[in-house]
Formats: C-alpha cells, sequence, structure tokens
DNA sequence: CTTACATTTGAAAGCGCTTACAGACCGCTC
DNA sequence: GAGCGGTCTGTAAGCGCTTTCAAATGTAAG
C-alpha cells in the first residue's frame, strides 16, 4: 500500500508546473501538446490518481449526489420486503443517470433508530441530494435544502427550494378505474381506500373519483371503504361489502351459493368491482371474495396499485399499476444535475407516468399457469403520447 | 443557497480558536465542558456542517467505501435481470456494514462501454474498494490494490494484496447433491456443467464430484455433460440424455410412453436425477423432460443452483441452492473495514456457506397452488452448526 | 526591429479542515 | 516561592489540489 503520487511528483517528473499538470490531467486547453504528452507520460509512469478530496477541496464540487433512502426496521415484514425492491430500482436509475452526468452516487439508508450525524455526515460530501419518501426529517430536511440542491423522491412534504418528483398516483387509479369502467362495463366501483393521512393514498382516491364521474358514476359514502392498506383490511372490506349482502354470516367455500349475475347485484347494490389503493389490500380481498364463493373477476372485477412481486403469482393474477421506479431515480438525478450545473434556479416538480398493468383479476387475461407463468403480461401505457409530464412551476 | 459556514465562523461567534472547534466537533478529549458548550451552540446557531472535502484532505480518510459492480448492457435478458438482483442484495449488505462502521457507500457500475476514468475517479474518492465479480479488468484491479485495500467479491482472480470473498459453490453443489442421492436414493446423476472457462462452474462440479465419491458412485465422462448456462442447453441435455435411450425422437407430450420405473432406467443407464450448474439450464432441462413424457421429481429428479426468481414459479417449483448474496456484501465491507482500521494486513479469503432450497423438483415437496404459492419454502443449512465458513491464508 | 497580441507557462494564494507542538494556566508539593 | 505535572487552548504548518494573475514566449504586422 505505497503512498501515492501527488501532483507535484507527476510535475517534476514531467519538468512542469502543478498549474500545467492540472491542467493536462481535466483536459483543460492552453497546454501544448508536446507538454501534454510530456505529462501524460508521466502520470501513466508513475499511475497518478488525482486526489479526490483535493480536488473537491479546491473546486468545492465533490462530483457526487447523495441518495438517502427508508431501510425498514423490520426486512422479514412484506411491505419492507416491497419497499426494498422499490429503492433498489430506484437507486439503479439514480447510478445510471449519475453515471451519464459524470459523478457518483453515495447511497445511505436511515431508519428510525440510526444516527442522526448519518445525514450530516453525507451531505458533508456531496453537491446535492436525493431524498426518497420521508427519509429524513422535516427540520432536517429544511435546512438540508437551504443549504445545497434536493430533490424530494415521492416525498410528500412541500420544502421551499427543493425540486419534488413523483409518479402519478391520481393519473394511475384514474387509467385503472376507468379500464374497468369502460372496458369491463363496471358501474358500481368501490375504493378501498388507506387512512386519511396517506397523501399518496389520496392522491389515488382523487383519481378512481375522477374517473367515476367521467364515467356518468356517482361517488358516495358506499363507493369508499376506509382501510389500511394491509391485506386484512382488504379482507375485511370483502366480507363487509359483501358478506351480509348476498346473505352468508360464515364464510363457507363448499356451501356458499354462488352468486347469480348482474341482475341481483345491482339490485342489491352489491359492487360489480373494486378499486383497491394498494396491491395488498386488493390481494386480501380477492382472497376473502374466493373465501365467500364469488368469482374474480366474474363477480367481481378488482385492481390494485403498487404492482408488488405477489400480484404476478396470486391466483388470479392482479391487475394493477406500476411506478416507473427506476425512471424516478433517474429523473431526480437529472433534476439535480440541472441544477447543479446552474441552468435552472425556478422550482421544479415533476410527475412521471404510472403504468397499467392487465392480468387477470379485471377479467382482461386469461389465467396462465405452469412454467410460463409469471413471464407474460401485456401492459399499456396509461398515456399513450407521452413517456412523462412534467409541470414547471416557478416559485 | 447560501454560502455554507466554515469552521472560522464558528470559532469566531464562539469566540475560541478553530482547533478548539475542531475538537468539540468531533468529541476529542481535552474540552473543558464549559468551552465545549459555548462551541455546541455556534454549530447549532449557524447549522454548521464541516466540509467533507477538507476534512478528508486532511485527516487523509474519506470514510467512504467504493462498491464497483457490473451493469449489464442488456437489462432485458434473463441473466441481466438476475445479475441486477444479486446486485441490488450485496449493495444492501454492503450498505447497513458500512454504516455500521461509520461509513458511506459510494457506488458505481461499469460496463464494457463505459469510461474508464470512471474506476478511478471512484478511486480517487474512497478509501477503499469492494469489487464484484469482474466488472473491473485485470490490469487496472492490480494498480488498484496496490493502492488502496481491496476486496474482490465472487471474483475468480488472485490479485496480490486483494482480499476475497465469495460464496461456498463447492459446498453448495456438493449439499445439493448429497441430498439427492441420500434423501432421494438417486444413484445415476448427471451434472450439467457450464463452459470450462466458468470458474463458478468448475467449482460447482467439484462439489458434485464430491459428493458422488461420497456416496460411491463413480463419475465417468458419461455423468458430465457440458452446457453454456442456459436454458436452451438445458433443454438440449435433456434430448441427448434421455431422447434416444427411452426410444423417442420427436416429442410428444400426449403419446409418449410414460416412464417406466427403476428397473427399465437403471438397466438401460438413464439417469434418476440431474444437477445443474445453473437454474436457468435446470429449468430447461425440467421442461424438456415433460415434453419427453418423463415426470419430474417421479421419473427423474432435478437440482439448481442460484435460487433466481423464476425457480419459485415453475411447475415444478426447483430445489436449488441459494448464495447469501447480503451476507456477501456485509462481509466484503467488514473485511475492508478490519483492513481500513489497521487491525489486519495479511490477505484473507473467505467463503460463505451457500443454502440448500428444497421445493418440488427433488421430490421433497408436494407442490402448492394458487394463492399461497411462492410463499412457502422450507429451506435447510446446509452447514448446521456455523454460518459461515472462513479460512485465513497469509500471503 | 518594434509594437501588439495571442499562446503557453509558472508562482502563489487559497479551499476548510486536522494535528503536532507549544504556551498558558491551574493547583500541588517541597 | 520555585518547580512540577496536569489540563486546556491556540498557533501554524500542512493535506493536494484549483485558479487567478502575471510573466514568458512566440508571432504577425507595421
Amino acid at each position: 500500500m505505497r503512498r501515492r503520487t501527488t501532483i507535484y511528483g507527476v510535475a517534476e517528473m514531467a519538468g512542469v508546473s502543478v498549474a500545467t499538470v492540472s491542467r493536462v490531467v481535466r483536459g483543460l486547453p492552453g497546454v501544448s501538446e508536446r507538454t501534454a504528452a510530456a505529462v501524460r507520460a508521466a502520470v501513466a509512469q508513475l499511475e497518478y490518481v488525482p486526489s479526490g478530496s483535493a480536488q473537491s477541496l479546491a473546486s468545492r464540487r465533490t462530483g457526487v449526489i447523495g441518495l438517502i433512502f427508508p431501510d425498514l426496521d423490520d426486512p422479514t415484514s412484506d411491505s419492507g420486503h416491497e419497499t426494498l425492491l422499490y429503492c433498489d430500482e430506484v437507486i439503479r436509475g439514480a447510478e445510471r443517470a449519475a453515471r451519464l452526468s459524470g459523478r457518483a452516487i453515495l447511497i445511505a439508508a436511515t431508519h428510525r433508530s440510526s444516527d442522526p450525524a448519518l445525514v450530516s455526515s453525507v451531505a458533508a460530501k456531496v453537491d446535492g441530494l436525493v431524498i426518497l419518501a420521508r427519509s429524513v426529517a422535516g427540520p432536517e430536511l429544511r435546512t438540508l435544502a437551504s443549504q445545497m440542491p434536493v430533490v424530494l423522491l415521492a416525498g410528500r412534504r412541500s420544502i421551499p427550494n427543493a425540486d419534488l418528483v413523483s409518479a402519478d398516483n391520481e393519473g394511475g387509479c384514474h387509467t385503472i378505474t376507468s379500464h374497468l369502467i369502460k372496458d369491463h362495463g363496471c358501474r358500481n366501483l368501490v375504493f378501498l381506500a388507506g387512512p386519511p393521512d396517506s397523501p399518496d393514498g389520496t392522491t389515488r382516491m382523487a383519481g378512481f373519483k375522477r374517473a367515476m364521474a367521467e364515467g356518468g358514476l356517482e361517488v358516495t359514502q358506499s363507493n369508499i371503504w376506509r382501510g389500511n392498506f394491509t391485506e386484512a383490511a382488504g379482507r375485511r372490506a370483502a366480507y363487509e361489502l359483501f358478506a351480509k349482502k348476498i346473505g352468508l354470516r360464515n364464510a363457507d367455500h363448499s356451501t356458499a351459493s354462488r352468486s347469480s349475475g348482474d341482475n341481483l347485484k345491482s339490485k342489491m347494490g352489491i359492487p360489480d368491482g373494486l378499486v383497491a389503493g394498494n396491491d395488498q389490500m386488493a390481494i386480501g380481498a380477492t382472497t376473502a371474495l374466493s373465501e365467500l364463493g364469488l368469482a374474480v373477476p366474474g363477480d367481481v372485477a378488482v385492481g390494485g396499485f403498487d404492482d408488488i412481486q405477489l400480484s404476478r403469482l396470486v391466483t388470479p393474477s392482479l391487475t394493477t399499476v406500476r411506478q416507473p421506479m427506476r425512471d424516478l431515480g433517474k429523473q431526480s438525478v437529472e433534476m439535480l444535475v440541472e441544477r447543479l450545473s446552474g441552468a435552472r434556479s425556478t422550482r421544479k416538480v415533476a410527475t412521471l407516468a404510472t403504468q397499467l398493468v392487465v392480468r387477470a383479476s379485471c377479467g382482461c387475461e386469461i389465467e396462465q399457469s405452469g412454467l410460463s407463468q409469471g413471464r407474460l403480461s401485456r401492459s399499456l401505457n396509461n398515456t399513450p403520447d407521452s413517456h412523462r409530464r412534467l409541470s414547471e412551476l416557478s416559485q
């Protein structure tokens, strides 16, 4: 582990000043080809690698972008697992975008028990930050945003100075709801919402309502069911919405009377479709419906949101909405780079289009099984003309 | 984006020298509580965050570990996808270990068309490197390893000075082979090998051979089939190994004569089990066997290696061997940290235990279907007593 | 051979921190 | 009161670069 050569060593060997070496190494103009060649020879000879710290200190740029994401405490939980995958994709997208701009990505995960100094120490080493969801507390976030460019990814908060990138939750939910209405003729949809304080959930519900309105369908209390994003909540929803109305107290798979067609359902106000605020609830509901003897999608069409792993594996496979995770990472970094290069100083908000993933639970796809299962899934863009939708706010 | 406060600003406000501020900020002893409090007040007041570059330059430590991994050119290919997941897990493990040691992780992906300066620029910013597989070319690797601590993860090369971490390919393949021999009574196993120049493949074959020897079974030419790790190769293997021997030219699912028990098979030298060097080949072979009218695991037991996503989804689900990906990342960083803290200077080689994942293709598990599919999979450690096996070489 | 101007080079002043090292100050002991 | 060992604090010299700025050199025009 020999001590690394410095710029002085190279300068000496090449018989020039350190300023000249610096110019050659960074490819700046104004050095004669003759001199440059001599310097390059010395660099190669000595295997010179400039010290990143010294470069950063002198130029006050690190060439590094920080990415802070939440690390779940309980990696065994379902949601934990899904969040992990989500973050991984984002990291990948961010890394690529950073690499293309000649920068590197410094990653750090936070969780509730982690050292508060962590974020500072990362902030001290980077030119700008991409912060996922709520991995950093509000006050700290404000401080950071006042000191360096910050992009919030899927963060709900509106921090002055911080750009914002998120998936189009409203549009995605609108798309899947419209799909159930227009393509599958649902007339009595129920939205399985999340807790009222979930911004994602609220935005998704807005999409549901807009699609209903566009379809000429009324949305009342009875079309919104409040849950908490868990599978259990989905099950409960199914029982509450269907059990009484079809005259069952206990779910009994073998003896449950098979449902009796649109006629009865519409008469009794039984929903003919469910749109869930996330996949977990959709899956819970689907399971419960089958216990109640109702067929999905035959009697009730079901749609989810997120496209978690499990959604592809359940029977029937779940029609859902996928977020462009990798693009979220990419877009965040690109916006950061734009700021870093001084190209922009106004605040910017980007919303990336989501993608409808059509599978079986809506009635579109005949169930596959065996080897090929899980490999095919047709999908449609919900915005056919453009890949992303950007809106810019000066602020 | 106001200019950040420096240590001088804090010193001035607190009425002390910068040396004292430095001591307080880093928690060094030898400062009276009175003074320290004043400094802390100033730090909070000014929202002072020390410059990482300046700290690194002065202390010649960056507190950052670099992680270099391959980014596949073709992200749509199967192997690409699997490799991505693999890397993601490694990154997670590395990040956690780094965080626990108070360091951050700088990630950068390389692929064949990427800028060669990338690795240098990363190297210039970190205290040490973890390098995955063959993401960095040999000569460059040597240079790096001569200048800073380097850990090679799953890298086949033996670079002087570089520590090495890898999964126990030999042991894993030994375990699954033994499982087929001892628990399922296979007597005529065939190993579907990779190309001879694949180190992983070779190591796995060694495990196969050892298990065969321990089971008192001979290994000849006819027990080794050479492939190239693709599904197509697996299919070909099945046809070549079985089609002729059971008197079929064309696979015909409906009319194929069902196999006729151990009696015939052993008489004719038909294999009763396949151990594949990776999951892709195992899956290809399984598909082809079913086309040939042979039942898996009924007529032929099959085992794979890697535990790719698909292995859980195919029918029958594939019994295979999983690498401890997250632990690989963790272990790499830990070894690097050990070096960085000067605790060790001898070269170290760590081999982490793999895990046998028992599913249906060996005959252990009754096939599951429906909702619960993919969620349960029993698994056994192949080294019951210890989680990892370390061997240390002084060199 | 000047003068004017572009091109190439080097000297030197930081960048914001860490870290010897030395000095100041304190209460002791002899 | 001198001498001594602690404890606390400040001075200043780097760390290895970048970046003015001015000097040196070359070059073309007058």
